[in-house]
Order: C-alpha cells, then structure tokens, then sequence
RNA sequence: GCCCUGGUAGUAUAGUCUGGCCUAUUAUGCUGGCCUGUCACGCCGGAGAUCCCGGGUUCGAAUCCCGGCCAGGGCGCCA
C-alpha cells in the first residue's frame, strides 16, 4: 500500500520521521546544498539535500515536474521560509518529467489558453486554472446537497436520442446501428417524464448543440445542472433557484477562500428574494434609455449589458416572456396567451439559467406545437406522457461552464470546462 | 456566417507600417560551468526559429499582395 502524508500535514509533524511525495516545483542546486520544492494538491515543502558525501542522492538531476516519494524527517528552520524544512533519508524519483516542458508552469511567462488547452493535464496544476476546478466542484457539489436534502431524487437522462423534432438548435447526428440517432440537446423531455412520478428531480448532464458557434460564452458541449419540480407554477421553481444560487455562492465563499483570493474574486451572495421584473419592464427600460426595440424582440448582447447596468442588482429575474421568444412547452397566461410563465436568470450580465412552467394538458400542448408551426404528429410520445394523470409542473436549467464563468471572473468560457469541445477543438 | 486583430525558438514576445543594415530582439524555460542557505537564488557560457502553409510581386520578402488554415476579440446564430 502507498502511505503518505499531505505536506501541508507534515508542517506538523516536526521531528517525525514520515514520506511525502508530490511533483518538483523547483529544484535549486547550489552544488554542495540542494534545495527541492515538492508539491502535492496540499501545498509545498522545502526538501533540502546536503550534499556531504552522508546520502547516495545528492547527485539526482532533478527537473520541473518530476515525480519524487521522498522519507525524512520534518525539522524546524529560521532560515526555510515556512519556517520547517524536510530533511530526506531517502528519495525515490517515481517518474522524470521530460524537458523542457510545454510551458511554464510557475514562471513570469503566462502561456496563451490555446496552448494551455493542448496540454490540459499539465495545465490543471497551475495554481489559477486548479482554483477555478475547484471552485466549480464546489458548485456542482452544493447543487447536489442542496436537492439532496430537500427530498429531489436525481436521475440519469439519455444522452443519445431518436428524434430531432423539437426544432430549434441543431443536432449532432450519429448512425445508431441501421438507425439515425442524435446527441441530446437538452433533458426537457425527460426530466419532465422524471417529475409527473417522481414529483421532485434532478440532474446534472452534458448536452451538445451543433451550432458553429465563435464566441467566448459558447460550446458544442456543455453541462447542464437541471431541476424539474410537480404541483409547481413558474415562482415556486424560482424559489427554489434563488435559494440555491445563494447557497451555492455562500458554500464557494466559505469553503474556497483561498482560490477565491487567487483568483482575485469577491463574492456577494445576494439577498433574497432578487428582484423580478418583466419582460415587459425590461422592454420600456431599454426603450426609456433610448433603445431601439419592440415588444417581441429578443435582447441583443449589449441590451443585456445595458439592462443589467439599468437594474442595477448583480443578480435578478427576467419573467413573463413573449410566447414568440420562448419553447411551445412554456404556459402560456390564459388570459393572454401572447405570454407565458418563462423566466431567465441574469447573474452578472450573463443569463446563467432560464425555466418555465410546462404546459400539461395535451390538448393545450397540441395547440401550442401548432402556433410553433410545428406538427403535433412529431411529438406523440411527448403528448402522450402528460395523458395518464400528469400533474403541472415547472424547472429550470442552469448552465455549469457559465456559472463557474461568473463566479471565477473568467472571460473565456473554455477556462471553465475542463476538456472543452467547440468549433474546432475535439483534442484532448 | 460577417467584421477587427494576430500567427517569429518549448513558452511569451521585439522587429512588419517605411522590403536590404536580420547572420532575427528580449525574457523565461532547457543545457554546461561556478557557488553550503537558496526560496522568481545569483554569476559566466551554450544550444534552440525552414519567421503558420501555398502562391505572387521584387535584384532582394519575417516585412508588400492573394488564397488557405489556426488563434484572440466584437457580432450573428443558439426552441
């Protein structure tokens, strides 16, 4: 068995005799005294090599990245600035690291994210892009315990699926044995099946879009934290997502500071309830700042940003969107139909979720495909679903890489998914 | 799909506008030597770049022109 102690343990454990191993940070050889700094995901140690003739590795050519098991013993030091050193009795090199690496990992030189990208397993130990993963397993774990607690069972959607009749987004097609089969743009469909039975439900799954997107914010392949909730109208899911962005921001706040720190990013966990305007507000805010737009438009990039800045909340709720503007399974307002129960959720100026209540009268369903310009015959297994005692119901989805997005600062979505898939990139 | 900017050693860059002085700059990394307390160690030396690819203009192209590929940004698209 493989026994060893984190070194940020071994800083007190002065005067035991334990191992330790980690990756070469840096290694200063000063000919007769050699200074090692050895890393594992708990932080460094100064290991230092006399090199008086008492030990058979003095004479190791140690590199940037080798991996090293070392025993000794932890020893205080005024001059090691941690004030402990680890003096080695032994040192096995596990593997060498081959030279030079493909770039910087600790040096002034900052590599480009596209280089960075090309190597990714080595790009995880820099500090900044291990903060960010961190921060994002927080996230996805708080989502998790979140639901968890309060009754929602999670379960698995599939990812490849028979039909592409929901219209919209491009599909990714596959040959599904003497099939056609296509790569799930979304759960909807499934998590709404999950919810007319189970009534509470999560999960967290990828979802591919085909679009050639060429933007900072897009990817082909993306994660989609999902929760579809019954005998719920569209406020009570919004509830339930105001409270979990709160959560999930003051457990980031509690458990990351550090990586918070060096990512150089202060988080504000918002007060609830956020503010709720409506589609219809939004419109006369931007048509009040001189904004050139109509009821039914969509906003563009920069009328979010102005919206944002004219709200003034880092966070707040966008609701009763145009029917035109939102899918054929949002409920419509029966006394305007032109409306329906949809909401979006912008998180400094990005839309980090949107949901609706779901339309579950299949007469009411059929109706709406219709408006689409959609033909019901397509959807007869979805329809179907919502016949044998489908109470309503409501969710949301938000969108994993873009949160982590905002909560990290980061401008390029590629920083926050750990092997992203776009346009151009399939490797690694 | 459109617009802007860029592509030069492992990495990151100077040089490109105004073609020749480029046998291509600097830093970092790598490497050889010196150093018993360094900690972004320091000092001295070395190697490392068909200047993204293809074509064109020219006596001469990293530099100008055309096409392609790739990257970054701004849009569009994203029920």
């Amino acid at each position: 068995m493989f026994e060893r102690v984190y070194v940020e343990d071994a800083k007190g454990m002065v005067g035991e005799t334990v191992t330790i191993a980690g990756w070469v940070t840096r290694a200063r050889d000063l000919r007769k005294i050699m200074f090692i700094v050895l890393r594992d995901k708990s932080g460094d140690i100064q290991v230092t090599v006399k090199k008086d003739g008492s030990n058979d590795f003095a004479d190791l050519d140690l590199g940037r990245e080798d991996v090293l098991k070392v025993t000794g013993k932890v020893v205080e030091s005024k001059v090691a600035k941690a004030g402990v050193e680890f003096i080695p009795d032994s040192i096995e090199v596990m593997n060498r690291a081959q030279q030079p690496l493909p770039f910087d990992l600790f040096g002034p030189v900052k590599a480009e994210i596209d280089t960075r990208l090309n190597y990714r397993f080595m790009d995880f130990r820099r500090p900044r892009t291990n903060a960010i993963f961190r921060v994002q397993n927080t996230l996805l774990t708080s989502f998790r315990r979140f639901l968890s607690d309060r009754g929602y069972l999670e379960f698995q959607p599939p990812c490849v699926i028979a039909s592409a009749s929901e219209g919209g987004a491009d599909l990714f097609r596959l040959p599904y044995f003497e099939k056609e089969a296509f790569l799930a743009q979304s759960p909807q469909l499934y998590k709404q099946m999950c919810a007319i039975s189970f009534e509470k439900v999560f999960c967290v799954t990828p979802i591919w879009r085909a679009e050639k997107f060429n933007t900072p914010t897009h990817l082909n392949e993306v994660r989609q934290m999902d929760i579809e909730q019954a005998f719920a109208d569209d406020e009570t899911v919004m509830k339930v997502l105001e409270e979990i962005l709160a959560y999930m921001l003051t457990e980031v706040k509690e458990k990351c500071p550090e990586e918070l720190k060096l990512l150089e990013r202060e988080i504000t966990v918002p007060e609830l309830p956020l503010r709720r305007i409506t589609y219809t507000e939004a419109v006369e805010m931007l048509q009040g700042a001189g904004e050139e737009m109509a009821w039914g438009d969509d906003f563009s990039k920069p009328q979010e940003r102005k919206l944002t800045e004219l709200v003034g909340d880092e966070a707040f709720f966008m609701k009763d969107w145009p029917s035109v503007q939102k899918a054929f399974y949002a409920m419509p307002y029966p006394e305007n139909p032109d409306v329906v129960h949809a909401f979006d959720l912008l998180y400094s100026g990005v839309e980090i979720s949107s949901g609706t209540m779901r339309v579950h009268i299949p007469e009411l369903l059929k109706q709406q495909i219709r408006k689409k310009g959609l033909n019901p015959d397509n959807f007869t297994h979805y329809i179907e679903s919502f016949s044998y005692g489908a109470p309503p119901h409501a969710g949301w989805s938000i969108g994993l890489e873009r949160l982590t997005m905002t909560v990290t600062g980061m401008r390029n979505i590629r920083e926050c998914c750990m092997f992203p898939r776009d346009r151009d990139r399939l490797v690694p």
